[in-house]
RNA sequence: UGUCCUAUGGUGUAAUGGUAACACUGCAGAUUUUGAUUCUGCCUUUCUAGGUUCGAAUCCUAGUAGGACAA
């Protein structure tokens, strides 16, 4: 009996390659496109983006002969990601929507669907790939880093369960983008040359700022500038100190100069540098704390400004994930690992630190633009092991 | 009111009297399935009015504006 498997069709090459490579090794293949956002007032430029992907998901299904439909998740989209999204900024943290999408949309609501089609399986067009150990008898699985080293999309799934990578397959995750896109032409597959999509996966490039203040309204506030020297960047604490070794600089107007105005705190980033309107400097201004209480933002000059450079951050317990649960740090245990705190971020080496109230990590470098609603992610080697929300 | 100083794009500055440049900002594009970052390109400038000179941002005069002294 072939097994069953079900393929989130974007309307983009790497899912069409995915489709095709399940078809060739003998699975009963069902296309799937998932419609999660309709709203194309907030998206920039593009007349009606989502209904052209539909159609390139339905004609790459019928080019494969296999069945295809589609399904409206935007009701679920709006409220586990678009609510969480807004909630996020709304307390001037930055959320990472495509995380939550994969663990909450395209491994929940569109896992079950395929299995309440009765699939075995659902396969996306991810960057990753999937391993499988036996370890006392059972079956652990692994997610691990995908072969293209430039497109590695392992982060985006770095949320996922033990339950949901045992139902996933990444037929490409062993290929590089370059063979993808190779094996899409040779197929003749209509989406081979079509351009990859890029920003918030489901509701395309949008405009921040104009997206945001659908929800959040503007309001007038401080811009501070921080001086390069200013004494609360010193860290003065004790190397076991992990406590103030991971918490956020306690930066407050009176550390520095009023340099200029804003439209509203929550939209802005840590580490961002565009969209101050602040000129006049020999070195760029970055963005180096956000306050919405207060609606003050801080800001340093120079992108070697110490406030934009953390040694370490902190991830209280109902934040901290482990895709690897036997691997699971027990309270006073420490380990080494390799971590990123965002997409395409070089691994870097750090120390977990797990303790009563969270996990700690710290890093061997300070890392630049460490932010509070952000993803980090551990590794071993290219295995992600566990995640969780920055503090 | 008297003396002195300053006046260059949105901002900060540069330009032996030779036909305006650098950085920052902004905008556009590239990169990127988050937010950012990064890269490339582009826009915009000599306070006003006279004068000297072949030629003025640069020299002179007056005006205007800002600043510093000055009781």
């Amino acid at each position: 009996m072939k097994k069953k498997v079900v393929v989130g069709l974007s309307g983009g090459v790497d899912s069409s390659v995915t489709a095709y490579l399940l078809k060739e090794q003998g699975y009963e293949v069902i296309g799937m496109f998932m419609k999660n956002w309709h709203d194309d007032s907030v998206t920039i430029s593009n007349e009606c983006p989502w209904l052209d992907d539909s159609n390139d998901a339905m004609i790459v299904a019928q080019q494969l002969g296999i069945p295809f439909q589609a399904i409206d998740l935007s009701k679920e989209y709006k409220e586990r990601i678009v609510d969480y999204m807004f909630a996020e900024y709304q307390c001037g943290r930055t959320p990472n929507p495509d995380i939550l999408c994969n663990r909450e949309i395209k491994f929940d609501v569109f896992l079950d669907t395929a299995l309440r089609l009765g699939a075995d399986f659902v396969a996306t067009g991810h960057y990753c790939r999937k391993g499988e150990i036996n370890k006392v008898g059972k079956s652990v699985y692994q997610l691990l880093a995908g072969k293209d080293p430039n497109k590695d999309q392992s982060y985006f799934l770095c949320q996922l369960t033990q339950n949901q990578l045992s139902k996933a397959l990444f037929p490409i995750g062993a290929l590089l983008k370059s063979e993808v896109r190779e094996i899409a032409k040779k197929a003749n597959l209509s989406t081979a040359d079509k351009k990859d999509s890029q920003g918030l996966c489901f509701v395309g490039k949008v405009h921040l700022p104009d997206f945001l203040q659908q929800r959040l309204k503007p309001k007038k506030g401080k811009v501070i500038e921080v001086p390069f020297d200013s004494s609360v960047f010193k860290n003065g604490f004790a190397e076991d100190d992990l406590v103030h070794a991971t918490e956020s600089y306690s930066l407050s107007p009176e550390l520095g100069e009023v340099v200029g105005e804003h439209n509203g705190a929550h939209y802005y980033t840590i580490g961002q540098r565009r969209g101050l309107n602040i000129g006049g400097y020999k070195k760029p201004l970055f963005v180096i704390g956000t306050d919405t209480e207060k609606n003050v933002i801080y800001t340093g000059s120079g992108d070697d400004h110490p406030g934009l450079y953390r040694k370490g951050l902190f991830i209280p317990n109902a934040d901290a994930h482990w895709v690897r649960e036997d691997l699971k740090l027990s309270i006073g245990e420490s380990k080494k690992y390799l971590a990123r705190i965002r997409y395409r971020q070089p691994l870097e080496n750090c120390t977990l630190h797990k303790k009563v109230e969270g996990l700690y990590i710290i890093f061997d470098r300070p890392q630049r633009g460490v932010t509070p609603g952000q993803f980090a992610a551990w590794y071993t080697n290219d295995e992600l092991i566990g995640s969780g929300v920055i503090n």
